[in-house]
DNA sequence: ACAAAACAGTTTGCATGCAAATATTTTGTG
DNA sequence: CACAAAATATTTGCATGCAAACTGTTTTGT
């Protein structure tokens, strides 16, 4: 019983500690966008349209807001902004005159070559300079806590007793 | 050479994994507070102030958003909301007029009560369904990630060719 | 052929979240 | 003591972000 305690209360002691460190990353990236944008004057989603934006050569809205993870309204405003700078452009799609295709102007894809990498950037460079071995076990153990998250979205509550 | 190419190419592979499976955990985050938002109609930041609240008894609005790692900016329009709806109150200090005491009104303490643990505990609760072993790996890595991006918050432009 | 359903994009309304500016109070220094 | 500096909370302005409602267009089913 002891054993199975203590057992217990470690691992209690480092799922704080990880749900800590992925708080510091979360910051971490949102600091890395805040000098992105002091550097560039571009916000980090903004950012990271354009590189879609030029990884793809054009795009419909519903195209980028997936390749996004974004709600197309989110995405709407974001090509606002920088249809409103001149860095892309919106043409009705003749295919389907429901669609709007997205493509960079030569301001843009200017802009967009003297622009650090988007986002993860920050978050990639670290792995890198992590020892493959580390960076494998962590790549499984965030895929397993995903999962676990993703299965038991339905009735979690009171997992903790209030100690 | 071989070994070094394939080597980098593994780590670049784990390491886009990696990020892939941080976005889902912070997209399971996400939905689990909208869960929560239904079941109660809280809002997460809105439950996770309560509950820090709950926790210190009362605090000010300074140190609520010190406990939550928010501008105190933000928390004003959380607490303004909680306020609004009679689950806490704000006294001015008789001690520094500068000042507010933040506490939980009697109807704010019954919602916690009926109120699932929040945010991370869908996180929490998956970490506590791993083993041991893995817990405490995925905390060492996840130290050393955050640790690594605070490091270089510099200049890591173009740390990845354009492949 | 044409009503119904599905789809793409936008608009609106709300809740974060931060930075910068402001008002008030307290503290520290000469 | 006086006055500059710091601290506390708020306000304002802006950029995400989502859900829901709405417009127009295309596809589908009968």
């Amino acid at each position: 019983m002891q054993t199975v305690l203590s057992e217990a209360q470690a691992k209690h002691h480092h799922a704080e500690e990880a749900v800590q460190s992925l708080r510091r990353i979360v910051k971490a990236l949102h600091d890395y966008s805040t000098s992105v944008e002091q550097q560039i004057g571009l916000t980090g989603p903004q950012l990271w349209a354009l590189w879609e934006l030029s990884r793809a050569g054009s795009l419909s809205l519903k195209a980028l807001s997936a390749q996004m993870h974004l709600d197309p309204s989110t995405v709407t405003g974001v090509v606002d902004r920088l249809q409103r700078r001149n860095l892309l452009v919106r043409v009705p799609d003749p295919e389907d005159r429901r669609r709007v295709i997205l493509s960079l102007t030569v301001a843009g894809a200017q802009l967009l070559k003297r622009a650090p990498h988007p986002a993860q950037g920050q978050l990639l460079h670290a792995l890198h300079a992590m020892p493959l071995k580390e960076v494998e076990r962590l790549d499984h153990a965030l895929k397993q806590v995903a999962t676990l998250m993703e299965v038991d979205s339905t009735d979690v509550r009171f997992f903790f007793a209030e100690t």
